[in-house]
DNA sequence: TTTCATGTAACAACATATGTTACGTTAAAG
DNA sequence: CTTTAACGTAACATATGTTGTTACATGAAA
């Protein structure tokens, strides 16, 4: 099936933009995360909405972090660009009636519903600026400069 | 996003066939699923290559429950159907080169393994035998019989 | 030899996510 | 005050994957 990376390329460019002094367009973010400004913007939207990023339109614009990185953990992302579904199994039908049916679900559920549990709470133990920290990190171990790591321009 | 739905329709249908004496047919058992034969015997294939059912050709074949139901486990069914997905995220491309993509593909994939970890435990501690009791129990608190828990026909 | 069943390949339909185009709006620059 | 640079958004197009369907071959029992 295929997996939705909406949180994955949110938090790539987010990760960029701590590291940048002025505003980012959806044209860089787009090249950084590999696709179209539009649905740059569509999705960084969301982020927007609890506050997370802010937009400025006109010329200069762009888009600036507007929160402690510190305070917002993955789960506040994850939040943010709508919970995409975590599970990628469900059931087949909805037939109420049939007890087979009942009892095929309640153990698959109980399944499914630890398994997001334990998702969740590790987004909730990742800050943004731990994901910023350990980016560092692994920039200090390579002996190199934020502006050696751009992207293809 | 579309969650697969052959494990929990399998297992419906090996709930069913574990109360009936005689072979089912893909074209009842599709009934049961509400689905197509053929989709049947696609996802009943992959059983059948583990050992669990036993199919028969011709007049008066169908499928069969081929194995001891308290030693097989839903992590059983689940390979035989093929494993698909369990986390419906992923990450958004490959740049290896990107020290921002490491960084978040290590917090996701940390997050996504645990969560599977979690569901490939759950399905580990459940037999089909298990689910079948749940079955019965219900069965009884309905005061119903095998008969009258029929699929429309 | 007819009927009932599986086995399988090939194709069609459908759903979802992603990408793209187009056009409107806003703001700074000149 | 016109041009340019940016976001906002709706509408449409494309791609992909899953599921459903058709068609035909094979095998076994009546």
């Amino acid at each position: 099936m295929k997996p939705d990376s909406k949180l994955s390329g949110v938090l790539h460019v987010l990760l960029h933009m701590l590291g940048m002094k002025s505003p980012a367009t959806s044209e860089q973010l787009a090249r950084m995360m590999g696709t179209n400004p539009v649905v740059v913007r569509r999705v960084m939207a969301g982020l927007r909405k609890q506050g997370l990023v802010a937009s400025a339109k006109g010329h200069g614009g762009g888009w600036t972090v507007s929160c402690d990185p510190a305070s917002v953990t993955l789960a506040d992302i994850y939040k943010a660009v709508g919970e995409p579904t975590v599970i990628a199994m469900g059931h087949r039908s909805q037939m109420p009636g049939c007890l087979v049916e009942q009892s095929v679900n309640h153990a698959l559920d109980e399944a499914f519903r630890e398994a997001e549990a334990v998702f969740q709470k590790h987004l909730n133990a990742v800050t943004l600026s731990a994901l910023s920290e350990d980016f560092n990190r692994r920039l200090a171990e390579r002996g190199q400069t934020l502006e050696q790591q751009s992207h293809a321009v």
